[in-house]
DNA sequence: CTGTATCCAGCCGGATACTG
DNA sequence: CAGTATCCGGCTGGATACAG
């Protein structure tokens, strides 16, 4: 799963990371609180289980999330954005803005967890 | 072209339309000036012609871009952002930040037309 | 249950040929 | 030159089976 890096431009860079329909969708789902494989599931564009695996896998190797065993009974990891992760929600927040101003029939609210 | 909307979220919905490697960096270019096909060829990513027209007719068609006719020689489209279009710099300058602070080998200046 | 792997149709996109 | 079309290998991703 190696990057190939086009150019040097910091938004071709990030692009070759996040560049596709579903990357985005899972930072946001961390960044609202959600930490579990469920819960990306969950969401309500219905992102598969094995392209779920294979962005979690991604994100992990570009540092932008953490997996770490769940305290509980259940044999399952906790996702967790790390302060790399945590520094794109300005760039979310911003993509955010821009769909409720410019795309009808967008609204902020997600359904709670 | 229809696009097929996976849920009201904005950023969901964006992604829709820019959740790609490429489109991404077209409107970067508009935003730097560029106004040619030929222009956004020279990019240093080295976009292939049919994914640039691909882009081109997809952002006309989401009103992010206008294409009108050169007024010289030459018979082609001077492509510009419509305002749907400027509006998404924050987003973009968002993504350059986040690439310059935390991709390494990143670096602002593109070459100039 | 948590997550991974496999099947497979369809899209993406690089190379290239083509039209005007 | 500007832009489109076609060929075709490889990746994407939905459905589903599978493993722990």
């Amino acid at each position: 799963m190696e990057i190939h890096k086009r150019s040097p431009c910091p938004v071709a860079c990030a692009l070759d990371i996040i560049g596709d329909k579903w990357t985005i969708l899972v930072i946001r789902d961390l960044a609202l609180g959600r930490q579990y494989f469920k819960e990306f599931l969950a969401s309500p564009e219905g992102i598969a289980t094995n392209i779920l695996t294979n962005r979690l896998q991604r994100l992990k190797d570009a540092g932008i999330i953490s997996a770490l065993p769940d305290p509980g009974p259940i044999g399952r990891f906790q996702y967790r954005l790390t302060q790399k992760g945590q520094a794109m929600q300005a760039m979310i927040e911003a993509m955010a803005e821009w769909g409720l101003r410019y795309i009808e029939g967008t609204s902020k609210r997600l359904d709670p967890i």
